[in-house]
DNA sequence: CATGAATGAGTATTCATTCAT
DNA sequence: AATGAATGAATACTCATTCAT
């Protein structure tokens, strides 16, 4: 009947279902966290029952690794839409905040579930394992751009690329829980950021070249 | 840690075993999260019945609650021990990173629980009622001693107070939340900081190039 | 009389275990009283777990309202098969207490439950909303029953409507609480009230003198 | 200092400790019913520590005995008071309920705390032994009453005397519990249950010999 | 007499998970 | 694949009662 010969026609429905379950999942976690995740809340969301729920996903911390990958799929994703091989460091290091901004200022969800994952990373390492290579990752981008602005001239000499891949990090993660996300407040931030890391005796920064 | 004098464990004045409680509590939040926080944890620590825990402290809110003040207690108590009033703006700063360095180096522990609930403040409102002001304050603090810093030209002129403010909590927070807090760390983190947002064309400056 | 089918005692239909649960309800409040019902006897009378109890009945309060609810039925069922449109007052007033003499003496345990939610109604609004419906009912049939037979002459024509229906009520439940509640006990009790509203002067009445 | 010789200089202070304690409890079964009584409460209505009210009442048990004896007194003190003897049967019956008015409208705290009991009786039997035999002695007050009207030809010569005590004290309670207990209501309902069991062939009846 | 502190035995309710259909 | 029913293990909180002072 509707037997349709596409490829991946027998494990869609499935599939739908566990990216369904993720996402009920990840709405639920910026409502209520992770502690006020009910299963029933989830299947009631997804239209499903309980039971149905498990089928899919045996475990409570099935789901959570679920929803770690979800993040760490969209994460990617988003990543790999700008390619950016071609520029230079500067011009990296402003994407990556323009990124950011994008993350925190119009998908918000995405970063108040990977916040709340990481504080449970601390204590659960299942859900460290699915997570924390996701923020290693992001802080390893960071401060190979650093280092690589520091050799070239583009940032500060004396700059450390260690703690500044944590000063940046940390910031994101710290503006994405403030109360006050408006884009005003973001752009000064960034702002300052690169103004930080920037070398003031550059031939870059007023003129180029 | 939890070895008080064994014989007389029974009779304690209410303020000691509130005390106590508030020192359970925040080493169980510690090891376990605010949700994984279970009134019969802190009873069994404490030494007490649960029916006694529920005696001293009625409810699971108003334990949250005690908790929240023992940090307010531990950090008011911190500030004032060191006097600051007659200290220039850099030297002040700079006393702010040294608090800092202490309670993340030497107790790690009051600021995870601060971070913890921090975290639950967001949706909890009693928790929000308890814990925000400390964190304001905090802010408060330093975005003062920025503005003035930028006035007197210690810091640098075009330096936004607020956007600063901002990164120096969230660089705090997230080494704290790290899993390599050690003092190298923390020392260079700091210093980097300190550096950004000094001013360069200032005479108490250290003679550039 | 909780010997149900042992075997297939579990996956019964919902309708089913909510009427059984009401059944065991009504038993245990007859013994111990509302306030001396628990829902774990509640369920062991069952033959359920505790949490299966709440799947079908969520909490205490919804359990009195079900309770409430099975009296209403009962009482209505009772009502109801015996057609009495065609009778005249006085034998419409005897089926009354007919009714009831069925009710007080062959399943007294339905009285009992009703005057224990009466005397909780007092201090419940909800089972008073569950309860008090059932009492007024019954109230406005016996005083329109007597308004009725004033007016057609066959009760006195001094009598009070609503005085006598307060008497032949509270004469009821006051029969049900006593501990006596014998077949003739009740028979005199019934006679003697039919007895004092009858108006001696009617046509109808027996012979007098 | 304050050694005043009274005759019951030595037990004076505990009795009035108890006669709080009884009137505090009385108050709060009025207010939230036998179940909903608490030793707590109670404790601190009388302005006393729970430990004190244990050290005065021992158990929750001898508490319910002395509410039960309190209002033993109080109804004895005041049948006292109206000396009876001299007159007619008739009379002493109107007297009847001239004391219920009084108790239902004037103090109906002492009936609601009478009709609490009377159900807890039939399941606590100390409560029982506590409470039974005032109910006794007024219906067998009742009873004499009714039986000696009917010998003297004042009450209907039919009238079963036994089933109106059990009319007339049901119909007070009844009374008592309903919700609107105004005295018009009061009136109608005793002028009905008098002129009831009145002979009305008697030659008192509308002219006294 | 009085009390602050302590406690054992409950009490309703919650929740992830399982199982028969 | 889906589901209604079932459940064990927890969980915060309550309350009459006790005890040392």
């Amino acid at each position: 009947m509707n037997q349709i010969a596409s490829i991946e026609r027998r494990r869609a429905p499935t599939d739908d279902r566990r990216a369904a379950i993720a996402e009920a999942a990840r709405a639920l976690i910026v409502e209520k966290g992770v502690e006020g995740l009910r299963t029933r809340d989830i299947a009631e969301r997804v239209g499903i029952n309980v039971a149905t729920l498990h089928y899919h996903v045996p475990t409570k911390e099935a789901l959570i690794e679920l929803v770690a990958e979800s993040l760490q799929t969209q994460f990617r994703d988003q990543h790999v839409t700008r390619p950016r091989r071609h520029l230079d460091v500067a011009e990296r290091m402003a994407l990556e905040f323009i990124d950011f901004r994008e993350v925190a200022l119009e998908r918000p969800q995405a970063m108040l579930v990977f916040s709340e994952l990481m504080e449970r990373a601390r204590r659960d390492e299942r859900i460290a394992a699915a997570i924390l290579p996701l923020k290693r990752r992001w802080r390893q981008t960071l401060v190979e751009l650093l280092r690589e602005g520091v050799d070239s001239g583009v940032f500060r000499p004396d700059l450390d690329p260690d703690a500044w891949a944590t000063i940046i990090v940390s910031s994101m993660v710290g503006f994405c829980r403030s109360p006050h996300k408006d884009a005003d407040t973001y752009t000064r931030l960034a702002a300052e950021l690169q103004r930080a890391i920037r070398n003031p005796n550059s031939a870059n920064a007023p003129a180029k070249d």
